[in-house]
RNA sequence: GUGGGUAUAGCUCAGAUGGUAGAGCACCUGGUUGUGGUCCAGGAUGUCGCGGGUUCGAGUCCCGUUACUCACCCCA
């Protein structure tokens, strides 16, 4: 313990549990880098006002968890929030859109930031693997995505989780429901807050979790009712799509993303064993993004994973990963002609691919082999002067025990043959 | 931002009614002067979150504070 410690919402990631970390990323990146997903990567602040205009400046994330701050030069940025702002405005940046080839598929890891009260699954400082699709308008395109999550977290040994789904409408038929909805909230008992978002974002009052709301909520209009026919055709697609694909998921007409910039397909992936926060991933279609930040019409559709949240979904339903041993050979060397020869044994098994580690620190030998017991290793390889003098090094099975003598000269090949 | 809970060894936690601390695991040493894991024997470890108060005496009671945590809210 130093005077230090990590700042309030964020935490360390450490050996051995980091390992499960970037499994979880290599496992949700996998099925995109196996479907035409290019990896992208953008800074990590960007201009404020790319998250103002495109998250919107009525959600919550903007209003009251970004982290913004001004530069000496006078630049207002902010950590960034969530990613498909910054991706959109990198491909268009770059203009990826302009090279022929829509939609661009995109996908990208990294770390995310908010301002909020931490709590299980919810920090300050979050990882997200993610993907967007920009500049197609396409059912099979949310489906895709979809399904590439899905797999993910079977990839992963994942059963207990759910997919929500939902049309939210687009530019022609969801301002004629939020009028309808305005309405309708007008005339309930609510507090102040909630009062304030039926001005600003009325769909969010749907999924409010309280139960005294909930309860004022049953005859609410319904979005379902007021989908325009080319949203319903759509959804429609998308829907059977997923069951043609065998992927379940449940029509949720209350669910609501809280960014503004979704239209048409919204879905979430919630799992049942992380307490409060329990939508380990999420996303939908956003086609008036682009022009809400000064681009071309592209319609898109996307949607992020978190990492944090799938690793606790993980330890929820108790799955442990199968990770390789990180090391396979551990060299024990008996004084100081040995270490150099060991050493070098070492230098070679890893030229050669071998995952291989060395007693450092110079332990005696009973300290050294519990240092290899405790790297893993499948074989240790012991040598002193007597083994040295006769031209072999000692070859132990840490399982069996067994231990045999291997003439140096060959001991790299014979190793990786025992190993293959 | 609002409400609840917790804070004791490296970790997980026990310490009724106030009498200055304990277990399991982990760790270290030896049994094995060239062998880990198992087994046996032995050993070290704490400003009891921090500050103040009550008391002859506080890990225990009271006040404050900080951190952590769960839920609301929000969302991945």
């Amino acid at each position: 313990m130093s005077t230090f410690q990590a700042p309030k919402g964020t935490y360390d990631l450490i050996p051995p549990d980091s390992a499960k970390y970037l499994a979880v990323r290599d496992a949700i990146a996998a099925p995109l880098k196996n479907s035409g997903y290019g990896y992208i990567e953008t800074p990590g602040f960007e201009n404020v006002e790319l998250f103002s205009r495109g998250v919107g400046e009525s959600t919550d994330i903007v209003s009251k968890e970004m982290y913004a701050f001004e530069t000496k030069g006078g630049d207002k940025l902010a950590l960034r929030p969530e990613g498909t702002a910054s991706v959109l405005r990198a491909a268009l940046e770059a203009n990826l859109h302009k090279a022929g080839n829509l939609p661009v598929k995109l996908w990208y890891s990294g770390s995310y930031y908010r301002y909020e009260r931490p709590q299980k699954g919810r920090y300050r400082h979050f990882s997200q693997v993610g993907a967007e699709a920009i500049g197609a308008e396409d059912p099979a395109l949310d489906a895709e995505l979809i399904i590439l999550a899905d797999q993910a977290y079977r990839s992963l040994g994942l059963r207990q989780f759910r997919i929500l789904l939902n049309s939210l409408g687009d530019k022609e038929c969801r301002p004629v429901y939020r009028d309808a909805l305005q309405s309708f909230l007008r005339g309930l008992e609510l507090d102040e807050d909630t009062r304030r978002r039926i001005e600003i974002n009325p769909l969010r009052i749907l999924d409010d979790k309280r139960q005294e709301v909930q309860k004022q909520l049953v005859g609410a209009p319904m979005l379902r009712d007021y989908l325009c026919d080319a949203c319903k055709a759509y959804h429609e697609e998308v829907r059977e799509l997923l069951t043609a694909a065998g992927v379940e998921y449940e029509d949720d007409e209350k669910l609501v993303r809280g960014l503004d910039y979704y239209t048409r397909t919204t879905f979430e992936f919630v799992h049942d064993g992380l307490g409060s926060q329990s939508a380990v991933g999420g996303g939908g279609r956003y086609d008036g993004l682009s022009e809400m930040i000064g681009g071309p019409a592209l319609p898109s559709v996307g949607w992020a994973l978190g990492v944090d949240r799938t690793v606790l979904a993980l330890e929820a339903e108790g799955i442990e990963l199968e990770l390789p041993a990180t090391t396979s050979v551990f060299a024990v060397p008996l004084g100081e002609e040995a270490r150099r020869v060991l050493f070098g044994v070492v230098t070679e098994l890893r030229r050669a691919g071998v995952a291989a580690d060395f007693s450092y620190g110079g332990k005696g030998l009973k300290g050294a082999m519990k240092s290899a017991n405790r790297s893993g290793a499948r074989y240790t390889i012991v040598a002193g002067e007597r083994d040295l003098a006769e031209g072999v090094i000692q070859l132990k099975d840490m399982e069996s025990g067994e231990q045999s003598p291997v003439a140096l000269a060959d001991a790299v090949t014979a190793i990786r043959e025992r190993l293959a």
